[in-house]
DNA sequence: GGCCAGGACACCA
DNA sequence: TGGTGTCATGGC
């Protein structure tokens, strides 16, 4: 079975990669912007997206209410799925605004489980987004599950969730981790950097998944010290 | 020109 | 419960 332990696994990548200082955003606001924009996206067009909408005003709850759709669409269009996400703001922002009167700060001072009960009843909010925006907004110790994530852990084995359920996998790391919210935002970022990492160096022996089988650093920690 | 990227959801068997 | 189609842009 694993041969390392979560808490080592996180020491190899923090040695190899340092610190990558998550949620890359200036704001609150921008991180739950960022955490919607990202789904299924790459973050070089999430980016895109959020600079288009501080060029038009829109990176405040307040504005993202009032503004028409069509006007919020098109700030956000780099990001793809921009029709559903432009919603999905909206919602966000109702949300906010109706249950905690536009007050983003005593939004998540709320507690955690409440609170993602809440995001979770938004539609087009996920458990993925409505987590990332718990950890790296919040500040609350909760692990965030990606694709990256149990891609990388189902191929190095080191840990097996009874399902491949979402719920299953974030309870592996909440029962094997100590619930540090620096601890959680460093691990997921890193696992970020491996995957992207690794899919520059391997990419002409990787096929279409950047962590398949012909990656070696999906599957042999080890190969983290020996390169 | 195809594949994929830091998902979520509706629909179907 | 699990599988599949849909949403959409931009880089490689």
């Amino acid at each position: 079975m694993a041969r390392f332990s979560l808490e080592e696994v996180f020491a190899r990548l923090l040695d190899r990669y340092g610190p990558q200082h998550w949620w890359p955003a200036e704001t609150p606001f921008e991180i739950v912007v960022g955490a919607i924009l990202t789904q299924a996206t790459s973050w070089r067009n999430v980016e895109k997206a959020i600079g288009r909408m501080k060029e038009a005003g829109l990176l405040e709850p307040a504005r993202v209410l009032v503004v028409p759709v069509a006007e919020l669409e098109e700030a956000i269009r780099p990001a793809g799925y921009f029709r559903a996400k432009a919603c999905t703001l909206k919602r966000f922002c109702t949300l906010l605004n109706d249950r905690y009167g536009g007050d983003l700060a005593r939004m998540l001072a709320a507690p955690a489980a409440t609170l993602r009960r809440e995001l979770l009843r938004v539609r087009g909010v996920g458990p993925e987004t409505a987590d990332s925006i718990l950890l790296y907004a919040g500040g609350y110790p909760v692990f965030v599950i990606d694709a990256y994530t149990r891609r990388i852990f189902s191929r190095t084995g080191l840990i097996g969730p009874p399902s491949d359920r979402y719920d299953d996998w974030q309870a592996e790391f909440h029962r094997n981790l100590p619930p540090d919210p620096e601890l959680f935002g460093e691990y997921h970022a890193l696992l970020v950097a491996l995957a992207k990492d690794c899919c520059r160096k391997r990419r002409p022996q990787c096929g279409r998944c950047p962590l398949q089988d012909g990656c070696r650093a999906a599957r042999d920690p080890e190969y983290l010290d020996r390169n």
